[in-house]
DNA sequence: CCCTCTGTATTAAGCGTGGTAGTACAGTTA
DNA sequence: TAACTGTACTACCACGCTTAATACAGAGGG
């Protein structure tokens, strides 16, 4: 599914949570999709069932997925109120780098292509 | 100066990094501008002074500043290789965020108009 | 019904990092 | 000389990350 870059400082489970993330927002997983159970994906990393497990409540916590016992644990749909939070968190994000490409006199223009390019690719 | 978060939950030293950093790139701290010592530092803020020192070597590994023996740290002026490293990272990060809102529906004008307000902010 | 799979919980241990504390040295400047 | 700067080092404690081993509860298949 994926593999760990052990040279990165970051804690496994945060690496993990990302990398799920990125699948679920880059739409490779969808709704209702089952992820590999705690144990199954602890062998295909080579790493303890707990971390995974850490990083899927987590997740779980954070409204990306959600768990069913003995069933698995699936991708969660979209909901509004989630939607909302996260937006002003990344709107936030965005404001910070915007301001530092400011700093290093990067135009606005390119900025904006950046964007349409990943906007374009995404309808595509 | 500043003041630290101790609900967050990362590292102080890493804060004050941020900290540091955003004063340069708003352009409260200017080249050649000097930080506080090291001492200072720590006392205004009732923390350790090695905790500062880590975070003004570490700004100093990146570039943001340099220091001089007897004297104290400085803010650096830009550094045109510096810059292009550091553009790159930041398109990476762009890219990911404008994903993740691709993936919640904000619509692209959205994004375009936060940029042009940093920046409108920024000349003005 | 039993077996096997799932998620979940708990405890213990090892290890690295973050942060504090104390001390020391080297260089600048008044 | 005295007081300030940055820098370095050691020791110590607390906490988080990760592993390990075990156990329990529920679902589904033979």
């Amino acid at each position: 599914m994926f593999q760990l870059d052990y040279r990165d400082r970051r804690p496994l489970y945060e690496q993990i949570k990302e990398k799920i993330k990125a699948l679920i927002i880059r739409g490779v997983l969808k709704p209702d999709d089952r992820l590999p159970s705690v144990r199954e994906m602890a062998q295909s990393l080579t790493i303890n069932p707990n971390t995974i497990q850490k990083s899927y409540k987590d997740l779980e916590t954070e409204g990306f997925i959600y768990s069913v016992r003995a069933k698995g644990n699936f991708v969660q749909a979209l909901s509004p109120a989630m939607n909302q939070a996260r937006r002003e968190e990344l709107v936030l994000e965005l404001e910070k780098l915007a301001a530092e490409f400011v700093y290093l006199s990067v135009p606005v223009e390119q900025l904006v292509a950046v964007i349409h390019a990943v906007y374009k690719k995404k309808e595509g």
